[in-house]
DNA sequence: CACCAGGTATACG
DNA sequence: CGTATACATGGT
């Protein structure tokens, strides 16, 4: 028997899937979806109604996947509480329903930033596969009786094959600077390498800075080279899931320029901020997306 | 084949 | 402090 859970609150894995916030989420065959988040892996399908089917047990799905989801979160309840006051942001909310930001881990996330800078999100997605491919640990579901059994129901096991968790700090610190520029990673590979050393080294301690404000999170985590004030805030936001950071883009800067006649709109939401930030990027994005290519 | 991409470090004034 | 520029490489 598959599992199945329900689902009260938004979510639209299209729309997760090309939101921008992560990269390793693959829309296969007959609807379904697989998240690939650190080493783990979870195929899911939408099957209407609020239900979803899913590739895990119901305790991995409640011990890490629900989490992952930010399932906690009432994003129904924050898109009405916060209509009303911003026309263009109330016009996101609405575009965008089904968005959720996700519970990812801090340092997949520093080192997908930092690989984000000056990158369209195909181009990004591709080196964050390359270099799981070539330094992470290869991941094996053929022992996984829930996920067997849920690729053979839908008829997609090849999207099981040759997969590659994302690279642990000390796998990265250990390639070398040529390994990573192998990668399509450019001028980006030096900080990479650096980042992964001091994390590494303990100097740049990921966990111990869960334990920081805002302010200070975003402060120390500009101290690694290549990160500076966006990606911060991208890891504030989609890391350790601080919602009033608001990462500042081209799509964001542009937001504001063209629709806010230059008047930024997101310091009203308080702890929601991020989340509306997330919208409006969708909003752009997408909107973009449609005028160039339909396909 | 230009132009752009979820920016940042560095060098100026 | 603010502004200008180089930066590697792939997607469109």
């Amino acid at each position: 028997m598959p599992t199945t859970v329900k689902i009260k609150d938004d979510l639209d894995l299209e729309k997760i899937r090309i939101s921008g916030q992560c990269f390793r989420v693959t829309h296969l065959e007959n609807d379904v979806f697989r998240l690939i988040a650190g080493d783990k892996v979870l195929f899911i399908k939408d099957v209407g109604d609020g239900k979803f089917e899913v590739s895990c047990t119901p305790s991995e799905w409640e011990s890490f996947w629900a989490q992952y989801l930010d399932l906690a979160r009432d994003y129904s309840g924050i898109r009405k509480r916060a209509q009303g006051k911003n026309d263009f942001i109330d016009g996101a909310m609405e575009y965008g329903e089904g968005l959720r930001i996700l519970a990812q881990d801090p340092w997949e996330m520093l080192i997908t930033f930092i690989i984000s800078q000056r990158k369209n999100m195909p181009a990004i997605a591709s080196a964050v596969e390359l270099i799981s491919q070539r330094f992470g640990d290869a991941i094996d579901v053929s022992g996984d009786a829930s996920v067997t059994e849920f690729l053979e129901e839908h008829g997609c096991e090849d999207a099981a094959c040759d997969l590659h968790a994302f690279p642990r700090p000390e796998q990265l610190a250990g390639a070398s600077e040529k390994d990573l520029r192998d990668c399509s990673l450019g001028y980006r590979a030096p900080y990479i390498h650096e980042t992964a050393q001091q994390v590494v080294s303990g100097e740049l301690d990921l966990g111990a800075l869960a334990a920081l404000s805002d302010v200070d999170l975003f402060e120390q985590l500009q101290k690694a080279h290549g990160v500076g004030a966006k990606v911060a805030n991208c890891v504030c936001l989609f890391g350790y899931g601080r919602t009033s950071q608001v990462p500042i883009d081209v799509w964001i800067a542009r937001a504001i320029d063209e629709e806010c006649e230059g008047v930024d709109p997101f310091a009203q939401y308080g702890e929601d901020a991020g989340v509306m930030q997330q919208y409006v990027f969708f909003l752009m994005t997408d909107r973009n997306r449609k005028l160039k290519g339909p396909k």
